[in-house]
DNA sequence: CGGTGGACCTGCTGGC
DNA sequence: TGCCAGCAGGTCCACC
């Protein structure tokens, strides 16, 4: 489900519903996720206070008083929420953080894509998961300038290059795909291909693709609910991704459907070059 | 080294 | 109705 729009549409939800809150208590029923869940760890937050929820990349931080994180990544289907405990338990709800409210966070995750761990603050920048990840998209390190500099020199197909979370972050295959409508440039193009007009375009677009979407709660074309249990908006934005045959918003031409990288990727033969 | 292909999972849809 | 193929928003690792 999620990429950057609706893992921040998901913090910004978390965030009034835990900040303050204490952990009560922690059940952990299936650990088998991406990463096998250390029960013992996640049980050791027992007591620990929510002091803000923020965003890395897809991660969701809650950030904890004594420099601790719980680190939540949300796969293809993970989801947040909070909940009543009365509510009865659905499939696939695999850890419930019981809180000081009486209220009760659960994470669901029916691929197991998603993981869910501790780490200190502190250690971030060197952690595993986070050390070699590339900038954040909706930063000032991030423009037209950055991408070609890693990019000129590139054989991959240009939607696989922005996809890659090691130059630049939270660009799934839905915001890919939009962005590269966007700036008119075919995802197939081999990333030193690209002018430096087209990289400026390209960051752009990202940029704005990004806002948009989070400005609607994120993109729900399958199964993505926000913490309340409620979908997004902007699918009914979106001028390329799943559209195939349908036309062109901007021309008119067919929409076509083309597999790079082992995903699907959609493009205007007219409008994108 | 850069780049690709497969692996990890469940669930839904469409065709027969 | 049942069965099967193909598809799905992400990431990691083995291999060329």
């Amino acid at each position: 489900m999620p990429e950057l729009p609706e893992v921040e549409t998901t913090c910004r939800m978390l965030e009034p519903r835990l900040r303050g809150r204490s952990i009560a208590g922690v059940r952990v029923h299936e650990s088998r996720l991406r990463q096998t869940v250390d029960a013992r760890a996640l049980g050791r937050l027992r007591g620990a206070r929510v002091e803000g929820v923020s965003r890395r990349a897809k991660y969701v931080l809650i950030r904890l008083n004594g420099d601790r994180l719980l680190v939540v990544h949300l796969g293809m289907t993970g989801h947040l929420t909070v909940v009543d405990p009365s509510d009865e338990r659905r499939d696939h709800e695999h850890v419930r953080f019981a809180l000081d409210d009486g209220m009760e966070l659960r994470f669901r995750d029916p691929r197991r894509f998603g993981l869910i761990t501790t780490a200190r603050g502190a250690e971030l920048p060197d952690h595993p998961l986070f050390a070699r990840l590339g900038v954040e998209p909706l930063s000032d390190a991030f423009d037209g300038a950055y991408l070609r500099a890693l990019g000129k020199s590139s054989r991959r197909a240009v939607k696989a290059f922005i996809m890659d979370g090691q130059v630049v972050v939270g660009v799934g295959n839905i915001y890919a795909t939009e962005s590269l409508f966007l700036a008119g440039v075919r995802p197939g193009r081999a990333a030193r291909r690209l002018t430096r007009d087209e990289w400026d375009r390209l960051a752009e677009a990202i940029k704005s693709t990004l806002a948009a979407a989070i400005r609607q709660c994120g993109t729900t074309v399958n199964s993505y609910l926000d913490p309340y249990g409620e979908p997004g908006a902007f699918q009914n934005s979106l001028k390329a991704y799943g559209r195939t045959g349908a036309p062109c918003r901007a021309c008119g031409d067919a929409i076509r459907r083309r597999v790079i990288g082992q995903r699907s990727s959609f493009y205007c033969p007219t409008c994108q070059r």
